[in-house]
DNA sequence: CGCATGGTTGAAGGTTCTCAACCCTCGTGG
DNA sequence: CCACGAGGGTTGAGAACCTTCAACCATGCG
């Protein structure tokens, strides 16, 4: 097993790939700076755990770059996952000491990280701080409320729908474009790591995969990449009404 | 159809009964007085809607008193709880005009009402109220994600276990003790609300809550009264590990 | 090469859903 | 007064969907 390379602090905020999207985007630059003073680099290998849900975490983080997964695990090994972290996405609760769930990078994960203490100060101190990471909590618990949605009421094949139209999203989200007609991406995850994602064993995650390519809606390039030859009619597969996006 | 009893402010905040523990919680008397001045009280009888997700929604509040529920609906009628509000819970989403959910009220429901406009410019004028509200999301959202194990990897019988364990607890709380032993509760919401709580049909309700009394996990006093000889006997049937409550 | 990891597919079985009948309570109006 | 209907709840039978268990395939790496 490969140790977590601890990187000194090599980029500037300037220069940060997230710098308008994460906790600090509405920081100014002196505000900036005194974070500057407290951040610190990690990294992960894909697989690597970040925290145990119950350990001590002395940090609060940003995804910088790369993917990672919060799960929930049941006594007997049934795991649900519960959040999916991506760059800009943030990691840890400002007042609580402890993780409350696993964390496990699923690429290459870098973490912009702040030990918790001098972090917690500055929430108090810096409105700009407290004020983004309250948007963004509030947009994460509508996405938990969307997924819950899913997880209660959706079929397997319409779980599935959903999953990719919501990556498909994403991507587009990036490419700065809306989704639509016909699109190629890239499944950020493993058939379990799907499963988990959507309360469903791997095996129906398979079968839900080949029957839409069976039937069209989708055609596979590899394991992971996906053609959508009609974005539409996969988000009619979905089970949500419209493009399943009005907010905001 | 009874239509909504709006009510004058009858009520200062210095003997509201949800003082410190809703967004303004942390206020002090001259920030309080301030929110007093934009405050209006609104109540809703059981069964009627308080608003309709997509709908134009000019307030934000704290449930004073009653039971609340937040639900998404798919198009061909499923519908999933996505939240289950209490007193002194908060309603609406600051900075957003319009409803995400369909929200209803389940018994007599008396909410403390903000225009929206003066609540989001107090937002940033008032650190406490932020920090407050910030504080509560955080919550929701792990209870959110408590959900979403639930829903998806629990069976039946331990989504129903759990949802009275989770009731429980709350009326334990409300009472300043620990659940344990012999307790007597009863059940804020009717079988079809359970089933749209936890993900099953109604029938699946009543055939679990059954099976729960014939082995004497429960007993019930009348439809909603709940029994409970051994609250830990509950948990285990539950399927969390331990007490469920290891966070904070 | 051999093995580990990730993925696909089949058959059988079980949990939950669907459809349906029926019960109880309570409030209302003939 | 009591019949009746509405709302909420229980129970049964059968079907559907998803899981479980198992075999097998493809790829990549030491």
């Amino acid at each position: 097993m490969k140790v977590p390379a601890d990187t000194k602090a090599s980029t500037t905020c300037d220069e940060c790939p997230i710098r308008y999207r994460a906790v600090c985007a509405r920081c100014e630059a002196d505000e900036l700076s005194r974070l500057e003073e407290i951040k610190f680099y990690r990294s992960f290998e894909p697989g690597q755990p970040i925290v145990w849900g119950g350990d001590r975490m002395d940090f609060v983080a940003s995804v910088v770059s790369g993917v990672a997964t919060l799960t929930q695990t049941l006594e007997d090994g049934r795991t649900q996952m519960v959040g999916l972290l991506l760059p800009s996405d943030f990691l840890g609760r400002p007042g609580r000491d402890r993780a409350a769930y696993d964390a496990v990078a699923i690429s290459r994960v870098v973490l912009c990280c702040f030990r918790r203490k001098p972090f917690d100060d500055m929430m108090t101190a810096m409105p700009h701080l407290s004020q983004r990471l309250l948007e963004m909590t509030l947009d994460e618990l509508d996405a938990a409320r969307e997924w819950m949605l899913l997880l209660g009421r959706k079929t397997a094949r319409e779980k599935i729908a959903s999953f990719i139209a919501i990556v498909a999203r994403r991507e587009a989200s990036l490419q700065e474009s809306k989704p639509g007609g016909q699109m190629t991406i890239e499944l950020p995850l493993t058939r379990e790591a799907m499963a988990d994602y959507l309360g469903l064993t791997l095996e129906t995650v398979s079968r839900q995969i080949s029957a839409l390519k069976r039937e069209g809606v989708i055609e596979l390039q590899g394991k992971r990449g996906v053609l959508l030859p009609d974005f539409e009619r996969l988000v009619g597969e979905s089970g949500d009404d419209s493009d399943g996006g009005w907010i905001a």
